[in-house]
DNA sequence: TGGTTATTTGGTATAATAGCCAAATAATAA
DNA sequence: TTATTATTTGGCTATTATACCAAATAACCA
């Protein structure tokens, strides 16, 4: 159990594990986003979306790019997108 | 936001997201296991590795079957595996 | 320069998770 | 029936995660 890869790897899986996120990750599979985009679709706090955003950062799940006074987000890690449709294919089966 | 799909696609995560879950899963692609042989080669308690393999269970990754006074844990979930892999291909490239 | 907008950061209260121990259950053996 | 083995469950405490508010930063405009 090598545990600086179990490590990392549950860094990512912690990091998709809230639904706001998985949100922003469905979202950002179909094109970069700015904060405020997902500021008006989800009822929270900017503050919150913006800490949301900081942890799927860090997890290397999207990158960030400031451009003008507003911060655009990109996905990175395209794989989550075929396994969160594997995961649905699942919940229908059910 | 459909909720309801958030939510389950959110316990699926947070089922994932721990060292030792993930350890579990990653065995169990291999074949099936009996609880004892998580505890022999994780150290911690046995109340504590049944635990986890309960909330992998609850997430409908991981199914249970008694024979006789053991029980036999199977990865029914199998897409995990190549999410996971994905996700060690990426953490080489950095 | 001063004001406005977009975003991040820090503080704090609350909720969820993890791990251990002890007790409960369930199957089998003596 | 009693004892033993395998596993689960309940209770408790410590740690971690979440969400809001307020304050800080950063870019742009007047």
């Amino acid at each position: 159990m090598s545990n600086d890869l179990y490590r990392k790897k549950t860094q990512i899986f912690k990091a998709l594990a809230h639904p706001t996120r998985l949100f922003i990750v469905d979202k950002l599979a179909d094109g970069e986003c700015c904060v405020c985009e997902f500021v008006n679709e989800l009822d929270v706090d900017f503050s919150t979306v913006s800490k949301h955003l900081s942890v799927l950062k860090n997890a290397g799940i999207i990158i960030d790019e400031k451009r003008g006074q507003q911060v655009f987000y990109r996905l990175v890690m395209r794989c989550v997108c075929s396994f969160s449709h594997c995961i649905e294919t699942f919940l229908n089966k059910e």
